[in-house]
DNA sequence: GCAAATTAATGATTTATTCAAG
DNA sequence: CTTGAATAAATCATTAATTTGC
């Protein structure tokens, strides 16, 4: 496997230097989102707005650009990264409800609640303090059709690709019924 | 409605379960797992297995028998019925999917395209905990129809990789927030 | 007041899980 | 049982806040 092109940003600390150094317009640091975009994201976050696709973050990137520099990939990881902190902030404050897997918390022991897991039907909604219900203007649309993801293992060769140069891991054993799972190996002793 | 009933559990050990415990008058009318219980079967489940042969599951329930009664059958029941609900679950999201989730063209680059696939957080079963209204598809107006590319975390990147360093356009137009925000509904319209 | 030093936020990457299709 | 796809979680890294000494 030959590398290609990619290069491999150095982890840790020990590259420091200034990009952007003379901050004469061109910063290439990280992309520095104005007040404006920010709330529009928000907004679109509190609509509802969870994983943007691709032709939504094109549209979303577009109309913010009037405000500023930005890019595509900047909405992706801001829904990525909103999303996670947003759930992050919950679990923090709220150690309760239900059952919780993983976490392995290592001092969570009781919680007797007869959970039942699967209580899929209509959920009982808006509990959860985020009551932003989507605005009547807010439509959801059944967006077309769809098809498969058929994607050729090409893909996954250059993933693969990427990977194996920076971290040689691929410890795919799945040998059998039981993986590798630390603290799960010793409650399954007795199996 | 300070009922309460859910109130942040101190780390404390406490420990309770045993609701019923030895099924001493508990509402015997169908086996009710304690989280001792859930929480070891789905570990075993998130371990990997899926159809525990019949000796395993005699141990299982061996096992989960000091949380809490238990019988053979609940432990083969909660597989079968944990795995088809698992899958059930995905199902249906695919399903309504059928209408949204377009899909990326794959046959038209070579290389490969980012994809995106829009899941719904329902991941009820046993842990993520899904708070905030999620929306799959937001739509202000009927106008989007055939989409394709979609954007994943892992495939995005490659092609960040890939094709980055391109369109970096200074669109510095407005520096500041000056402008007031219009109502939602028209600043999201070109959705 | 103002910068260097420190801390808090948050943008950008990498890693681990999960379900499904072949 | 292998591999494709797509996250969400965890982590790294950089920028904005803030604190602090002068």
């Amino acid at each position: 496997m030959s590398s290609e092109g990619f290069s491999i940003k150095a982890r840790g600390l020990g590259n420091n230097n200034n990009m952007g150094g003379g901050g004469t317009g061109t910063k290439c640091g990280r992309w520095n989102p104005t007040v404006e975009q920010v709330k529009l994201l928000t907004d679109l976050f509190k609509a509802g707005l969870r994983t943007p696709s691709t032709d939504q973050i094109q549209k979303i990137s577009t109309e913010l650009s009037v405000y500023g520099k930005i890019e595509s990939k900047n909405v992706f990881y801001w829904f990525q990264n909103h999303k996670a902190r947003e759930r992050q902030k919950r679990r923090k404050i709220s150690t309760v409800d239900y059952d919780h897997r993983q976490d392995t918390n290592l001092s969570l022991s009781h919680r007797h609640n007869p959970c039942h897991h699967q209580t899929p039907p209509k959920d009982t909604f808006g509990g959860r303090e985020e009551e932003e219900n989507v605005i009547e203007t807010l439509q959801l649309f059944p967006l077309s059709k769809v098809e498969r993801a058929n994607i050729t293992a090409a893909s996954y060769n250059e993933y693969i690709r990427e990977h194996v140069n920076t971290t040689v891991f691929s410890t795919y054993s799945s040998c059998g019924a039981e993986m590798e799972h630390p603290p799960l190996d010793l409650r399954l002793s007795f199996l």
